[in-house]
DNA sequence: GACTAAGCGAGACGGTACGTCGCGTCTTAAA
DNA sequence: TTTAAGACGCGACGTACCGTCTCGCTTAGTC
């Protein structure tokens, strides 16, 4: 986490052989730690689990993620990285379905969100990376949705961007979380619908 | 926990005295937990810290919750238990406003709820007794909110509780877990006004 | 143990009436004491079980035994006070081995000797009741033989009843608890020879 | 316990260093132990005790001794590994009685043997342990007298070493576990008369 | 046939130690 | 410079069984 790779191609003074090592090794750990929580969930990742799995030392491990919950994240940050933003499909409605059905491929799988809420709650650091990495990326994904939407008539102009990512996201993990009911498409719906009306233009 | 108390105070035959102690000794704990709690979280929540605080024996605790989880959850259902309905007041906004305060005065103090969020949707035992405990209390709560609402004119007839409910409460535990938003006044007044668009009669 | 049941038949003096009371409970308890050594030996005998299976509350045992170990050792004096000793067949080393085969049946079934041991060997208490109730016993038995082969010319006149008696339980105990060796007849037969050479007459 | 000592002073690649360290730490950890079962018996060792007084972690314990049981006997093991064999002092008297001096040493003090007889008589782990490490070893060094006395011509040749062995350690545990007899000289000698006799020769 | 004291059943409890889990730290050789 | 490897301290876990306490019901000989 500490430091983000923003290192650009050029320049390689010296001391940086060692960067493709740790790459390597880092990837290795990150595979390792995926599967496992794929496996066993969160409360199954294990720092000892997954050094005895990636064939990597524990000291190691610990050289990068403070604890085991921050490597969590580091899979699910990892995860969000790879998804592209909804595409241009014309119909607000559709679009909005699409950003809640992407939404739940980032969360459900090995349940890391649900593993991770507490941590994350819990601890400003996790809470700060969260919200950097993978909150904000997608209300701003939201946010193109929602514009378009204006555009097309769909939301009323002032409609709050903030306001209609929880309306969406809120509810999905309070399913997700507690309440325990099944996250299927028709919930979807009465969420995008309750959400046009709600911002519908006057 | 288990058993609640609905025996009528006549006719205790005997082994009653038991009961009695046993009531005792519960509230002991319960306030010792509570305490823990709210000095230290609910990671900082320990059966044998509750035990050396409440002067009550480990054992003691675990024949009564199987874990340190179930007992922070007892803490919770044991404070909605003692919550009341919002009252009529005649104004559907200002009751559900109370609703949304109310709803904060469960989850927030000590982060209980975020401490146990992990727990709760990861284990089964956990996730039933919260959403029979607390989840369905205050839909029902909710309902009869909503059936006011309704026979006033502010939501149309068939609006779906749950999913009213769901856009109420997910946005407050999204923020309170996730996005680390203050959940404040002036937020709660954007959800229920989204509530009411949303659901309002044609 | 506390005090042993020698009171002769007559002048019951007045607060004796519930003895047939206190004999019922305590031949249950001993009976479900003795089937839980069968099943799974001291180490399995256990306070709390006793009590399950012979349908008398705890607190009845812990009113006439101290503690587990005294009532496992109740179990073996029992066991002592049934047997009878060895008649006199006219032949000594007959007689002997015998006396051999007699004290293996008090202590191998269910292990109680092996389990008691170290209880034994420690607690001043339990040594003594087991040195009257078995020790004594078995040595005046002891005596009987040895005396008998005396008269047949089989041992020297001198023959020291403790020293004999020794030599033969010793070794018994020790391949019991030690040496793991099989308690068999040849090995009885060696010590036996040993015994009567060591003591013959000149 | 595990491994002996056997690496030879030579070659030592690498990961030796941590080899030293956990020497140290047993070395710690046996003499806690010894101390502690001198103080207070087999029966007042405590792995947290043991812990507590080496100042070692309670973990780092089990990682070498599974139980209270095996931890007590390799103390007793140490205790016979350090002794040496009884010499040849022309008297075969002598030595069978120095033999017998010797594992009374051994076995005595702290109670340690009494504490363990019935762990060792129920767990063949424990079992197997001690006829390796204990009576193997003491009874080879029988062997030796046994053989310098038949060469003198103070036993039969075809002198059995195991009864030999049980004859004269037999009764010494006996009196040591039950009989609670005083193991005196003069009982000493009674056993190495009694052992001359039923193995003199013709 | 009713009295009454010894005996008993039942349940809750405090307490000690157990053996286990996984964490995160440290140290040093080797790559 | 980075890594592997191993030993370690530590805190809490959840469990087992101990032995104790309290109090009301049962029961059996006596009056």
């Amino acid at each position: 986490m500490t430091d983000t790779n923003l290192t650009p191609d050029n320049a390689r003074p010296a001391a940086d052989r060692h960067v493709r090592r740790r790459e390597r090794t880092e990837k290795a750990i990150l595979k390792a730690a995926e599967e496992l929580i794929a496996e066993s969930g969160v409360d199954g990742l294990t720092i000892e689990g997954v050094a005895a799995r990636s064939g990597v030392a524990k000291t190691t491990i610990y050289r990068r993620w403070r604890d085991k919950d921050e490597l969590a994240l580091a899979v699910l940050v990892e995860r969000t990285a790879t998804l592209s933003p909804p595409p241009d499909v014309g119909d607000t409605r559709k679009e909005l379905l699409t950003f809640l059905k992407t939404a739940k491929q980032v969360i459900r799988p090995g349940g890391v969100a649900q593993g991770l809420a507490s941590a994350i709650a819990t601890q400003p650091d996790l809470a700060r990376t969260y919200r950097e990495r993978i909150v904000d990326v997608r209300r701003l994904e939201l946010k193109t949705l929602i514009d378009r939407g204006i555009a097309r008539g769909d939301f009323r102009p002032d409609t709050d961007v903030w306001v209609a990512h929880e309306l969406l996201i809120g509810p999905l993990y309070y399913r997700l979380l507690f309440s325990g009911a099944p996250l299927g498409t028709k919930h979807d719906k009465q969420l995008v619908e309750a959400l046009l009306r709600a911002f519908a233009p006057e």
